[in-house]
DNA sequence: CATGAATGAGTCTTCATTCAT
DNA sequence: TATGAATGAAGACTCATTCAT
């Protein structure tokens, strides 16, 4: 279940004050890397949005890398929990159900996505975090791809691991185009992406109609901290 | 056409030796930021990897954003010649041709775009470049699409765009983790693209090995600088 | 009997609890600033040490220096008295039972000593009252040995001034060199200290072994808070 | 030969201009060091004094640390070639110059020991250095007065090892008390100081007035930068 | 009294950019 | 043109001190 290495030391609060402090303060340090980006936020903004003073910042946090580190733990771990979504119905809706569980999170977070992309540039860690985010995500959808295939469910001329690591990259593509403009993308465009998905790997098909139904009627994942 | 702004605004060299000492700087300063990053890159990086002195940098640009903007109009400039390439082949071979070009040309400069979207954080010129980069790829698969689907050779269920969309966030996401990771992407792979790209849409399609050998004749697209 | 000027402004405690809390900071402050030296230490290192609070510190003291400037006025008080100490004996004996207090307080104290020095390089007041404290000490022994020379027991064509700051830092070296070492001095090495002081004014000498055994004899000064 | 390991990261200037800065700057430095001590100064002092701008000076020194240690280098340098001094006169007189020389380059540098002393209380390095360089004085003192003992020439009831500490830190004690009061120090001070040591180890003396003669005639040691 | 969170002035250090040679 | 020294604005981080609970 491959755990990345934690990223995080801390200045753990020792009062609810504190807490709360700290939980202002994480919440007003993503917006404005979201806003501004890593490199670009001075820890003086954070301060500002969350209008206290530029030292407390750092009875929370040693350093910015660090205020950071601890964000994208949590967005990490919202990820793998929206990978790792799984319901009792068939394949297809299965399959419909988990794309939209993940692009949803990912869209949720897809700014947020690329601020640690940005920050991956110049820290060897986030960039590693990151390869083993994207990597597990791919590694799991290439196993259940294989299974179809094995099943002769899905077409077999292509390989597994490439198929999967196709279709994480569109639905991945997707997310983030969403994120960027202004379009937030919809249950039809999610539903299409999944019927590109089937067809790709020549799985039974659903009719769009019934996908999008479906996708409107998936719940939020659990224990996903925003 | 949509022709990106120009970002370049320059100190133009008059002598020969200039010119080389500016072409010298710019590849030094590309392999600098393709290394360490946009943000991360100094001035002074640059200047040692090409041997120059500190100050010689700016004989020839005026900041170190001017010199990452000339380095991408160039990239772009690339990229768009990858994109309208067109041979006289037949649409599934042209299709497979042309991804394949475009995934070269992706992989070769994969590291430069993730630098590119680094700085498109810090710096709404170049985030604006790129994204008229990706709209025009887009734009001009979505016609593409379209075109396929009113001769009634695709699915015409999915919108055009949306496909489009997908597809080329497929090619862009090989391109990307080929070039993350230590695997170089063969020419399998790529014929595995236009496979899934083909199967998606419902296009007619090739047997693998077919796709293959074409890829292996397709040449190099003209005019790349690296 | 120049009384140095008073360097401690307090906070006074008036409940036991308070006072014992008090003199625990005290404790621990000495160890701390005898450990990291003045300017290094921080008061969360004081209240760490004590396992109090950060801002109990404050309930006691105003200031760092304001610690600082109480552990140095009970640090001169045990100096000024191992100095004034006067025994019986004659004379010879009385020297050497004198240096052999003067150095064992002072080997007790030399890391403090050394922090007050290090203090007073950003602290006049302390500078100050570091000068008045050698100054008082010479002073004292250069009248006895003016006294020693009028009666002809030593050697008058020595200013007894400067004899004395000799003979002074003479002592105050050998404390300060054991106190550095890890050699913690003995009562040979106190004992030719002695004998050294003697020699070099012209006093009567007793041989070493006597000195030694009288050293052995001496009792600690009283009044010395450690 | 005890070679202390090196304090001294540099960035080295390349022209005579740097090197002139680079010398201003030392200069000015250890003026303010010596005028307000290692941790009160602030790099912006030494910029200041020399009349240059906040950032120049780290074009020659990495850090705060970096300038002091230089500095001290020097420091201990010209120390080391002051107790190195060796004349070709008899015993005695060599003697006596060698304390003057010694106490000369003390007192010309007691202020920077100091300083020295305070910078050693917050770092290990120059701490060590510290106790090497006064420990390779007392060792080389210890030996010279091993063989006056051997020769007969000097009292052989003190061991000669806890003689020369005491007489190094007699010595140092002058130089130091000098350099912290007006009084500057005189040949006189400089004979009595001679006159105390071959009286404490029992050597043949020379009157006092013979003794300040050769005090005054004895040149200065040679390549001390200052 | 004790606690620990909040404050903000103070410093070091970096680095893009300019300039004298 | 090339060099490398000089500049100074900017920003991370520390820590003595204050204050609310």
């Amino acid at each position: 279940m491959n755990k990345a290495p934690t990223l995080t030391p801390t200045r753990t609060p020792r009062t609810s004050r504190g807490e709360r402090t700290r939980e202002l303060l994480l919440g007003c340090a993503r917006s404005v890397f979201e806003r501004d980006g890593y490199a670009s936020t001075r820890m003086g903004d954070i301060a500002a949005e969350a209008g206290v003073s530029h030292g407390t910042v750092y009875t929370y946090f040693e350093t910015k890398r660090d205020v950071m580190a601890i964000i994208l733990e949590r967005l990490v771990a919202d990820l793998r929990a929206a990978i790792s979504i799984d319901s009792q119905d068939d394949e297809a809706m299965r399959l419909a159900q988990a794309n939209r569980s993940y692009i949803d999170t990912y869209v949720n977070n897809a700014r947020l996505m690329m601020v640690m992309e940005e920050a991956a540039m110049s820290d060897g860690r986030f960039a590693q975090t990151l390869r083993e985010l994207r990597q597990d995500h791919i590694s799991r959808v290439a196993e259940q791809i294989a299974a179809q295939q094995k099943r002769g469910e899905a077409h077999a001329d292509v390989n597994a691991g490439v198929a999967a690591l196709g279709m994480c990259a569109m639905v991945e593509g997707f997310a983030r185009y969403w994120a960027d403009s202004d379009d937030p993308g919809d249950s039809v465009g999610a539903a299409s992406v999944t019927l590109l998905w089937q067809r790709a790997l020549g799985l039974p098909e659903f009719a769009l109609a019934e996908l999008v139904e479906s996708m409107d009627t998936v719940e939020e994942p659990d224990g996903v901290h925003v």
